[in-house]
DNA sequence: CTATAACCCATTGACGTCCATGATTACCCA
DNA sequence: TGGGTAATCATGGACGTCAATGGGTTATAG
């Protein structure tokens, strides 16, 4: 299970360049997949991930009533999605659609949160970095069943 | 079933490498695992482990509601998380940011807590233990049952 | 014909790898 | 039981490789 973990700050050149972290390119050609890039629905901030996610979009929007408010709402998120090609040097180029929208200048911090990642303004992740750890202090972990080991798990393949 | 216990003391050279205890690193290679490094929510300090607590982590935010605080809090983990490889001699390097964050100069400490183990100050370390040494005289043992499956249900952040 | 994007190449700095040394511990044998 | 030896581990430094970055040049489209 390859994730999409850590965190990055790549430069963007005056040419609107910005290198995809090694770690995370190896994940998506591990998988021959290509990069897709769309406009978060509630932060200043973009989404990158592979097919699979997109797949997964459209299969939540399908099972919806397709007149309402939310799919609505969710489809933007697949019309600002575009697929990214990386150069020979593994960068990808940001339109200023992107650009303006996550108010991105001249450097981006890349966040892997598992099986995509985001890109952020550096100053506003941080940001936003500080109040999930004074919220996590004050109201406490979220629950995670740690340890919990399914008791008749062990049917399959154990070594 | 081998768990990390015990408390190591090694030293940070200039390059920020530092040595991960022999017995933590058996530990590691038995179950081909790589590790994983990543800053507490909750405290000064770096918390290390194995693939399955990031995979429960990933697990655990597909089945939470996206937009929750709870969310953005497990995203902060991840995004944190670091896989660490180690060198031949089974050392680590610590990012400048690690460093900062625990507060890490030139020595640290191990501290084995079972399927996991932490990395501290050694100075602040001490504090927290005596501290929670103190504070098991005065307000009396935790409840701890031997034997039972789970843990009692804690009633902190269930939702 | 001009502007934008794709391609190619050079530089630099970080980090991963390799090797040497020292110290402590575990082991063995007298 | 004590001394000596070997092995393991922590530590430090040197070197090579690769990723990130920046600039220049060629293709392409409007």
């Amino acid at each position: 299970m390859d994730l999409f973990l850590s965190t990055f700050e790549n430069r963007i050149d005056k040419k609107g360049r910005l290198s995809v972290p090694a770690p995370f390119r190896a994940v998506l050609e591990r998988r021959r997949d290509p990069l897709y890039l769309f406009k978060s629905l509630t932060e200043p901030c973009l989404e990158g991930c592979g097919p699979e996610r997109i797949g997964q979009i459209v299969d939540a929007i399908d099972t919806m009533d397709s007149l309402s408010a939310e799919v609505a709402t969710l489809q933007t998120m697949l019309s600002s999605a575009q697929e990214m090609k990386l150069d020979g040097e593994g960068r990808i180029m940001l339109s200023t659609d992107f650009m303006v929208f996550a108010e991105l200048d001249d450097l981006a911090l890349y966040a892997g949160i598992g099986r995509s990642f985001q890109i952020w303004l550096p100053a506003r992740y941080r940001n936003r970095e500080a109040e999930a750890r004074s919220r996590a202090k004050t109201d406490g972990m979220p629950s995670l069943r740690l340890g919990g080991r399914r008791p008749p798990d062990n049917a399959s393949g154990e070594r």
